[in-house]
DNA sequence: TAAAACTATATGAAAAAACATATAATAGGA
DNA sequence: TCCTATTATATGTTTTTTCATATAGTTTTA
């Protein structure tokens, strides 16, 4: 047979362009890393853009539509009808902000406060074991290099 | 006032669970380095999926409906239908495999070649910039810590 | 070699996401 | 203060994307 029946690691993935280019490699190491842990979030009956609200709001309860979407890496009427349906589900309510009639502040109910802590703490177990699979060296480069490439991209002058 | 308008550098980036969290720190930085090129991508007049088969194919031409999907990172249905748009728009040709016939196997047209010739080329470009952007250690740790993670989310056994 | 199992691609229907724009509230001049 | 510009959220429409499944070709095996 001149074609490999599973193609896992073909010749396209040891050298070419695709295998070594640096947006490829962050997308796809986000995507499989993401992955496994996006599992468990379905499993709480979550969809993966609900549980980044949830640890949005886990760290800052009662963040405005807006930030949300920054934050959450979402465009503003995604989270709007993100927020929609996490209302009916009862996770988070909506309350408008005294001082400012435009804006809405989303806060966790009791139900989304205890899902979220429940989902950040096994989210950080996971990140744990993941980081433990790596090489230490590379365990200890991978959060900094990342910060610093966000850093660099962040920062509006070039 | 107490709300600062732009939020930037809020209170949420420097602490809290979801700053340092590797799978935030991972699209974060995907989505924010990824973003400048697909400006570039769009002036071509392509959409970020078209660009992605076009630099698969630029690697590996006549690859299949489901290794293009394995390597652009995308589902079956969605790389069929972007292939049938591609064709259209004169970028690829599908071909029967001869051996096979369930196989369909994607090759560039001439249009097709240049284009993604151009777009590597420009890839690269914009790669050696924004790595230039970065402190020379993080620079050289980026790639292979990545690889390393990919590696171990690849590996099957655990 | 016929049946069963499997692989590759396509497609209909449903859900999610993006895009443009509407609505409402506030802020900032003239 | 009134007019204009700006900000925050919501919503209608269209496009993408997913999900489930159909179709067709190939391999396996009894």
């Amino acid at each position: 047979m001149s074609t490999p029946k599973k193609a896992k690691t073909s010749a396209f993935e040891q050298s070419g362009f695709v295998s070594g280019y640096l947006l490829y490699l962050l997308a796809a190491a986000s995507e499989a890393a993401s992955k496994q842990f996006h599992t468990r979030v379905r499993e709480a009956g979550l969809r993966i853009t609900e549980w980044r609200v949830l640890a949005c709001l886990y760290d800052q309860d009662g963040l405005m539509i807006t930030e949300l979407a920054h934050y959450a890496l979402m465009e503003q009427s995604r989270i709007t009808r993100i927020i929609d349906q996490m209302e009916t589900s009862g996770l988070v309510v909506r309350h408008n902000d005294e001082g400012d009639g435009r804006r809405v502040r989303i806060y966790l109910t009791d139900h989304g406060q205890s899902l979220s802590a429940e989902l950040v703490t096994a989210a950080k177990a996971h990140e744990m074991q993941l980081l433990s699979t790596l090489p230490v060296k590379d365990a200890a480069n991978i959060k900094p290099a990342l910060l610093a490439l966000l850093g660099s991209l962040e920062a509006p002058a070039n």
